[in-house]
Formats: C-alpha cells, sequence, structure tokens
DNA sequence: GATTATATATCAGTATATCCGATATATTAT
DNA sequence: ATAATATATCGGATATACTGATATATAATC
C-alpha cells in the first residue's frame, strides 16, 4: 500500500474544491503541504490524476475514474473511526428534497429519524430536482428525494412512494358542482400553477398531455402554499399534489374535483451515486423512509 | 483520520493469524513493529482491540464487530491502489466449491472466465461445505459454491443453479429393465454411496426420507469416481448428480433409473462473507456463473 | 518444579515522512 | 503594466515508523 488516508483526503477535497489552497484549509493544513501531498500520490504511481491548467487543478480521466473509489473509501474510513469511538450508528446525513416532497413528506419521516437515531446529525436540503441531482453526482448530498424522471450515467435511481396531482378549486367555484371535469372544462378554466420546470408542473403537464396548448395559464407561482392562497382567493383553479392539499381540503377551504380522463399519478425517487459507499446512517435513512411509507 | 492504512493492516493480519510474530512476518515487517502499529491504533483511540490472554492475542468484541469493516475497507483499498496502477480489472480471486461442484461445474466456468479477464489470478479450493463455509467466514476464500444448506449469521447465501440427484446401474443389472424403481425395490438393492457429511449424501439422504433406516448402505466412497467404478464393477446401484454421469451415460457404461417417488432436485448456492466488499473482480466472476448456467 | 521454547512488550537509535513558513513562479484580472 | 491569486519548491523542525536488541511473560517439556 503505497498511499496514505491522508492523501485520498487531499485528492478527494482537491476534486471538490478544484482549488488547492481551499483545499488546504478545509483539511486544516498549509497549501504547501497539500501540494505535496498531491504530487506525493502521483508520483509514487508515476502518473497524472489533475491536468494542471494555469493555476487550476482539473481531474483528468484517470482521477475522474478514481474519484467514486476514493469518496467511497473515505466514507468507510470515517464510519471505521466511529465505530472505533464506539458511537455506534452516527454522523452527517445531507438529504436533499424538492420543494414538496421537503415540506410535506419528508417532515414526518425526519421526526421519525431523529426520534431513532438521536446520534446522527441530519440535515435537510430543498432545491430543485436538476439542482438536487448535481449535488449527488458531485457527493456533496447522501440522497436525493424528487419527484421528476431524471436520468444520469453516476445516479442509482429507485422509486420510492407514489403520489397523485389533483385538481381543486374554491366550494363556492361553479366547477365544485360537477361530479367530473371534461377536457372542455379543463380548457375554459382559469389555472394557477407551479413554475415550469419544477417537478409538480411536469407531472401536470404530462398528464394534460395534447391540451397544453389550450390551457390558460393565469398565474405561476413557486410555493404550493401562494397556490393554495390564490385559488382561496377566487383566482382561479389549481392543480397540486394531494399530500398538500389534505388540510385545506379537510377545514372545507378547497375542494377537489375530479378529472377521470386524466392520469394524474407520478412517482417520488430515491437517487444516490451509484459507486456511494452506503453507510450505515445512510442504510438506516432509506429503511426508516419505506417504513414511513 | 487518526489511523493508518498500515495500522488496519497489521489489525487484519493479526486477527487472521492470531499469532503477531507471524502477522508481522506476512506483512514483511519487524514483530516490534506490528506490536507498536497495533498499541498505537489502540491507544489513539484509547480503547482495545485485542484480549491478551497469555501471549496469545484473541479478538475481543470490539475487534470482532471491526474486523468486517476493516477488510472491506482494504479490499478497497487494494482495488483502488489497481486502479492508480491502470490495471483495471485484476487481482486476485479464492473461490472455494466443493468437490461435485470442484469437478464438474466450475472447470467450465473457469475456463470461459481465465478467457474473459486473464489478468486475475483465479485460484480453486475444493473442500467440503462446511470447511468451505468456515473459510469464508474468515475471510479466507472470496466466494464458496457449496452444495449442502449451510447457515451463518455473517454468510450471505443466494440460490445459485438447481442440480439433481440420479440413481443408476450398470445396463446389466436386473433394474436396468424397469420403466421406474418403487420404494421396496430401492430398499432391496445394495447401495454404493458418498460418506456422510457430503452435500450429495445429505441430498440423498433428504430424498429417500423414511426409508432411511431399511436402506443398505453396500460401500461408502469419498469420491464420485469411485462409486461410478465401483457400480460398473457390479457391486450394487449408485446415485450422484446427473452432471457427474453425463459421459457414463453417453458411453453407456451406465444407465439412469428413474424415480418418480422421490424428489432429486437440489440447490447450489452462492456463499459470500455479508460484509466484504465486493470487488470488481468478485463481481464479474457471479456475472460469470450467472451467464454460463 | 526447573528448563526450554515461544510470544509479546519495551527501549534506543535511525531513517523517513510530514508539515509549516517563506519564497519562487505562473496565471488571471484590472 | 500592475495587482491579486494560485501553485510549486526549498529548508528546517517535528513527528512517525521501523529495526534490532532486550526484557518479560507464558506454555510446553522433562
Amino acid at each position: 500500500m503505497k498511499f496514505t488516508l491522508r492523501q485520498l483526503q487531499v485528492f478527494i477535497a482537491t476534486a471538490h474544491y478544484k482549488n488547492l489552497s481551499r483545499a488546504a484549509e478545509s483539511l486544516a493544513m498549509s497549501q504547501s503541504a497539500a501540494s505535496g501531498a498531491l504530487q506525493d500520490l502521483e508520483q509514487r504511481y508515476s502518473t497524472q490524476l489533475f491536468d494542471r491548467v494555469g493555476k487550476r487543478l482539473q481531474l483528468n480521466g484517470l482521477g475522474h475514474s478514481l474519484r467514486p473509489l476514493a469518496e467511497s473509501l473515505m466514507s468507510q474510513a470515517d464510519e471505521f473511526e466511529r465505530a472505533l469511538q464506539q458511537q455506534d450508528i452516527a454522523g452527517k446525513l445531507n438529504v436533499g428534497a424538492t420543494l414538496t416532497i421537503g415540506n410535506y413528506v419528508v417532515i414526518p419521516i425526519i421526526a421519525q429519524f431523529m426520534r431513532d437515531y438521536p446520534a446522527i446529525d441530519i440535515r435537510l436540503h430543498v432545491a430543485n430536482t436538476a439542482h438536487i441531482a448535481e449535488q449527488v453526482i458531485n457527493y456533496e448530498l447522501d440522497i436525493g428525494l424528487i419527484e421528476g424522471e431524471y436520468n444520469h450515467q453516476d445516479l442509482s435511481i429507485v422509486p420510492w412512494q407514489s403520489d397523485e396531482l389533483v385538481v381543486f378549486c374554491t366550494p363556492e367555484h361553479p366547477y365544485a358542482a360537477f361530479d367530473v371535469l371534461t377536457d372542455e372544462q379543463l380548457v375554459a378554466a382559469n389555472w394557477i400553477l407551479r413554475e415550469s420546470g419544477s417537478g409538480t408542473r411536469q407531472a401536470f403537464d404530462r398528464a394534460m398531455h395534447g391540451l397544453l396548448n389550450e390551457l390558460k395559464t393565469h398565474l405561476e407561482l413557486e410555493h404550493t402554499e401562494a397556490i393554495k392562497r390564490a385559488v382561496e382567493a377566487g383566482l382561479g383553479i389549481g392543480c397540486l399534489s394531494k399530500i398538500t392539499l389534505a388540510d385545506a381540503f379537510s377545514r372545507g377551504s378547497l375542494v377537489p374535483l375530479e378529472v377521470p380522463d386524466r392520469d394524474m399519478e407520478r412517482q417520488f425517487y430515491f437517487i444516490t451515486h451509484k459507486k456511494k459507499y452506503w453507510s450505515v446512517g445512510l442504510q438506516r435513512w432509506i429503511e426508516c423512509c419505506q417504513g414511513t411509507t
């Protein structure tokens, strides 16, 4: 074994920051030490892991292929150290979730998880699907919980739970009197929707396939709560995940509308980096998610 | 990170040999260096990994729980190093197999595997099921291919392919004239069988459930070839895996006997250590096994 | 119970590795 | 051109890892 864990840390940090000085800082060591460690690693195996273009350190092909292994190795080393310190299951867990999942689905799961594993420091990052996927690919998040489809060669995508969109309006709205809505009525309505690019909107667009160009998008908002408020104010009809509407329906401030012609099903997914080591904490999180479903 | 890969190596080797001097020797270092490394690891985390009973180093509870992690870590470190050396898929693979599997099933798979991955140094160890399981648990084998059932908390057991036992005799034997054999005829026969404890015998005993005490075991032999020779010599009838008999049947020196009342099916299994890191080589081997099936 | 063989622990000395601070050098931005 | 920002390199201090010799403890043998 001609390399050290320290060299691995420097390699990982440098790959992450693409900046040796900041990598060194993050490891609480001098820039010169980091430079030395990296060169030592390369020289020992007479190879290169980074392309030095100007003053930038950019992972080259070999470096790129080694990164997943290195990350996995370090995760396990962390876990080994924690086990040595007899802290059992602990560590940090960075979870990413989209707005809808983060605000409605994940909160009770986090509550459960924190009760079961108080030693694990869990952190929730809410962002859109693309941003979460990017962070998972770059090892900045341990796991992402997303709504839309998103494919990438480095991602492992696992279906999690199914969800349903619901069209809704106020009890006073004329549509509230109908048992079901026809396509013509959908076209005639004033829609209040999530913005393009959001998972919810993506699913809505798919469900309304064929009608899309005729629909009147009266208002686009970036938050589900704002959409509910706007619909309650009588500005039009909306379409959101049923999980975000449960409260409003039971209070009676909003009512669901049946749209039998349209498939409103969609899927939530787990995404993880394919080559990431599944720490015990991560395993427990996934179990917890699946248990609460 | 307060530990080094070298310390991990010493820890693993010592756990393996239960003898510091031999561990040191296997790592090409002095006994004093090994002793120091181990103590350093323990002192850094103010804990113990071994019980020093007399001059024996015996893994204690914590050490025992840490071993799988350490082994996995080192396997990955090896793989990382190989990747650094750009040797792609390489390394050693220690495969264990029982006599029947080792002599008949595995040979063509090894041939295929060696063609596909010439860089991997594969080694086959033939032994009985219990011995193979033991070696897998102790990290001495990467994978075991066994016939019988064998359960252990540290083992992951995956069904692989099914096999069938066949009762057989010479064409001249009076039974060869019958279409099927009844239980009475089975009891009346002179049996030539593998020894008790072998996977083949275990499966035979299960198939003959209820008749076992009445059967006449004329001869017990430890090798399938010897059993075929004995049956060919007219000493009685035998029962072996059909895969070991294909040649003899096609040559006509032996003939199969139908025993419709008895379930002669059995299963071959993979066993691996549950917490072992699946190296790329090991993954390829399993793919190869499943592909050739 | 004494003796021998076998193991582990410890110590001193040495070689090696790691790190920091300072400095040289190269690149990008202004 | 100049300033700001990064990486590479060098010397020296410090820490670490190793060997060989030795002390100590245990198991085996007579």
